[in-house]
DNA sequence: GTGGTCTAGACCACG
DNA sequence: GTGGTCTAGACCACA
């Protein structure tokens, strides 16, 4: 289903959550697919279902997907994306520490350029 | 010295390690420059001295800084950028995944592309 | 029928009881009105018998409908307010927390005031 | 510490967050006081140390505390309260239901009125 | 069957 | 010392 490190630092429940919203942008899951339940997904990764919840959680505070009473989880149906400025901040804070740590590697800022619109393009993906 | 926000989720060491090597990059501090000493940097800053210790080892590891015995710190000499593989994989990562959030918010690709120009810009500050 | 939200985060059940509950303080439901049986009420709102059998206790458990054997469900005819110490506690301890919650967002006073005003003759309807 | 009634429907780590915020009100706790480190209120209330932090997430997500790296949690200083229409909305949902049951049980308006004032004042304590 | 909560206990990173 | 994450396993409410 998704891709998983457990070696990687970001905990295991952010890379999922990291995982639904690729694979969403992607195309892959849509807007009312019904997402496999907790204790399914959790068999399914083998990971323990309170860090799948944990996961879910915080794609439900984001507004990713919502939990129907006793029918399961759905990505959301009314989504749109909203500007924060706050989140915003943080990723560009992450992204001015990876462009830094690329310029002390010598990396040209053309290839940069390339690096970030390949990135793009992958994301995409099949949509 | 540098700027640090305790309230980040990055580590304050890792935002030291960040900070020099912006300085560096920026032309603030140059090659064979002297590093202020752990206790003093520590004092500066009002940080405990375990976690200047912890970024000056980081920054050592990463052949930033070089220690000189009975003389100190300094900026490394010897410095050229080297590509490592392993780390650029860690950057294109934090990179992917600001680049889902950001399009999850709704931004467009050439704003994007702007938002990465802008922070190349201020990287390279007075150099 | 009844405006049911399977997203809300009160049980389905619960919605309905209150429903029925607004709708009698509105006058669209009267003392001995005969009430759907639970079969055709779960066709007509498509949603799960149990869950309107669960409703329908809850209701008859405090009162506010009767069940005449053979002859189906009726709201009560001989309803008349009676105080319930306990429960008023509860509802005054839900007020609280939504109180302390809009005092925390910096809503006035005399907003807070308002609202409750718009609410009581919202609910009085067209009685 | 805080008052927490393990029968309760309500989440002991709701019960939780409901203390904190009301102790702000009532200027029990101020801007920038620290707060008990997790194990230590753990320990205090007996109870789970995952449900304190639970419930200390929650405030930190809703801006209500902060936490500093290895030093611990505090009472955030630079809050405001900022208007949230969902959530304004759920806080007149539960009035709602929390008049028609009032209105239900007999109470007249004036009187709903009068406890909503007491609570009130409740809430401002010794502030 | 679904998700929500809680406990107990472990390991880790940070300062 | 602080908080963060994860596991294992239990009980409950809801549909």
């Amino acid at each position: 289903m998704f891709n998983i490190n457990p070696r990687s630092s970001t905990p295991i429940y952010m890379q999922i959550v990291d995982e639904v919203k690729e694979s969403i942008l992607k195309g892959i899951l849509e807007s009312g697919d019904k997402m496999p339940s907790v204790r399914e997904l959790a068999k399914m990764m083998i990971i323990n279902p309170n860090t799948i919840q944990k996961a879910y959680k915080e794609l439900e505070r984001q507004r990713v997907i919502e939990k129907i009473r006793g029918k399961g989880t759905f990505v959301s149906t009314d989504y749109e994306g909203k500007r924060d400025e706050s989140r915003m901040d943080l990723v560009k804070d992450s992204f001015k520490k990876g462009l830094i740590e690329l310029k002390y590697m010598g990396i040209r800022e053309d290839e940069i350029m390339g690096i970030i619109e390949e990135l793009i393009e992958e994301i995409k993906g099949g949509k």
